[in-house]
DNA sequence: ACTCTTATTGATAATCAATTTCAAAAGATT
DNA sequence: AATCTTTTGAAATTGATTATCAATAAGAGT
């Protein structure tokens, strides 16, 4: 089963039709892994071969793709909300963010770490978890180098 | 020290002026430990005994005790940025929040989780880490019971 | 294929949180 | 108290997101 597959059929269950805005949103998200882009930058990629869609459409087609499991929101205090693909097939698949505070690169950690604490705190809170987020802010290896060979002073405002 | 001390010699130290402002904002802030704020509900409760206060500086109000480390920005995505006290004191004072999806309350889990996970991630993936963010979505216990005695379905959109 | 019904879209206006502007007011320093 | 600089209040502005509404297109049934 392919992810257009699956995005078919969740579109489908949920009750929605399947039209080129959607299927064109689809693959711009599917097709660029790891990347995290805002609607704003969905919509700059959807205008060069499809110049008739607009933006409204692409919020509208994120937000009904959040409700639906189709993509996941993401917040990086940049001003802007972000998303990626949910894999919810394998639901062990969850992933964490590496955020540097200096170039504002974001990388993925593909292990799920919170497995054992999720039980802890489950029992020590009687709190039933569905989902959790985890960001890590810091320094970047590429920043950490660069920093290293110029040693100026990094003003960040 | 009290949180107090603190807060007048962080605006010291950053060459900032203690204004009646300033004063007003922290004293709310610091006197509601465990609650999360939006700049808006700062204002109202502000404009109670100082209705001179305009809006505009509660939110210039918060950006620089965010820049100064007084206060630490929130995201639950209910529309609005959420703040709490810093606690930079001790710096093993690193907590989460448990947000339930159904009432959509906040409550604090006041352990560090993820001391030994850090090491692992710095190793791995050659990151600084300096700070972290970790929120578990799910129902409290509240919602949870509220549930098992009347046998509603809950539709939430 | 054609029709019908309803969901969806594009364009634009509206909303809402957050920021900027700027003259007036208030800290701090002397 | 005088001066200098920061800070503030009020209003205007920005920028992301949402609502409106007439026109269009999907999908089901024929």
């Amino acid at each position: 089963m392919t992810n257009f597959e699956i995005f078919k059929e969740k579109l489908n269950d949920a009750g929605y039709k399947l039209t080129t805005q959607r299927r064109v949103v689809f693959e711009i998200i599917n097709s660029n892994e790891g990347k995290h882009f805002s609607p704003e930058e969905i919509y700059e990629i959807v205008k060069i071969k499809h110049p008739e869609i607009g933006l409204a459409t692409i919020y509208r087609t994120l937000k009904l793709f959040e409700k639906i499991d189709i993509v996941y929101k993401l917040n990086f205090n940049d001003g802007c909300s972000r998303f990626e693909l949910s894999h919810i097939e394998n639901e062990s698949h969850r992933h964490h963010h590496l955020v540097c505070q200096v170039c504002g690169k974001i990388e993925e950690v593909k292990i799920d770490l919170l497995q054992d604490l999720e039980k802890i705190i489950e029992d020590e809170y009687d709190f039933n978890i569905h989902n959790h987020t985890l960001k890590f802010y810091g320094i970047c290896s590429d920043c950490k180098n660069r920093r290293k060979e110029c040693k100026k002073e990094t003003t960040k405002n």
